[in-house]
DNA sequence: CATGCACCTAGACTATGTCTAAAATCGGAT
DNA sequence: ATCCGATTTTAGACATAGTCTAGGTGCATG
């Protein structure tokens, strides 16, 4: 993983220490935060940080293609650093998001669909992680 | 299709005017209408039907095994009268919801996950409804 | 130093949903 | 019919997520 430095120099955006701890934070991290899980983080090091910049600075990852946003948990918008398709399992207990890799799942007969023209699907599983 | 008033009954709940009006909208369209859509349904009726009133009846029935509540269209609950196990494909033109029937798509390979028990699952699809 | 530009901040604002206190209504007993 | 306690409804306050805006800061350039 490249530093977040270089990945906001890379999409030629200015590298601030605002974005710099959002990217830091939202692309290494393999959980799933929401907005404000990020804000919180982000105020560790950088404690006058606002709502709204971490929104803009999360939108514009979006937007470069860097980060992808879904509206899972309860209602919430979470941020997937894994922009690769995958599915998602959902934890009841927890309501904690995981990645399911692409090719753990088959789906068939999407393209044989008279009423729709699929363009992207994803499987949302819901359950317990199973204790190892 | 039991008339509202009957299903009320036999959820021993009291069949009283605004939870009949929320019942037969929301138990009979297809569409799959959010808490306001619902609302502004039910005034049409019940002019004075507060929004508290309209979300207790909504969460009475999903309770009762009724209705089923998402968060789909964009972070919004769409409240779904298919209690039914069914996939979703949702047109990203229009935002609009419909509902594929389960055996239309087939999805293998969930209860071989290593990590996860899946209790249930659902295809979330996206793209374009097709024209005839 | 003045100007302009990109960025950041605080807070106002909107929207969805929940909660509460008080008013209205219901059903049963008299 | 009337009273009473329980249920329901209502309006509005509240909570939360997210967007928008006005103003301020800092930096580069002339």
């Amino acid at each position: 993983m490249k530093a977040a430095l270089d990945l906001l120099r890379d999409l030629g955006v200015q590298p601030t220490p605002q974005r710099i701890a959002v990217a830091r934070f939202v692309l290494r991290t393999g959980r799933h935060p929401t907005a404000d899980e990020v804000l919180a983080h982000v105020r560790r090091t950088c404690p006058t940080a606002s709502r709204a910049t971490v929104y803009n600075t999360l939108n514009l990852l979006v937007d470069r293609g860097l980060l992808r946003v879904q509206v899972l948990r309860g209602g919430r918008a979470v941020y997937d650093a894994n922009t690769e398709r995958h599915h998602h399992f959902i934890d009841e207990r927890t309501g904690a998001i995981h990645d399911v890799p692409w090719h753990a799942v088959t789906v068939g007969g999407t393209a044989a669909l008279d009423d729709f023209e699929v363009r992207d699907y994803q499987v949302v599983m819901r359950g317990r992680k199973r204790k190892h």
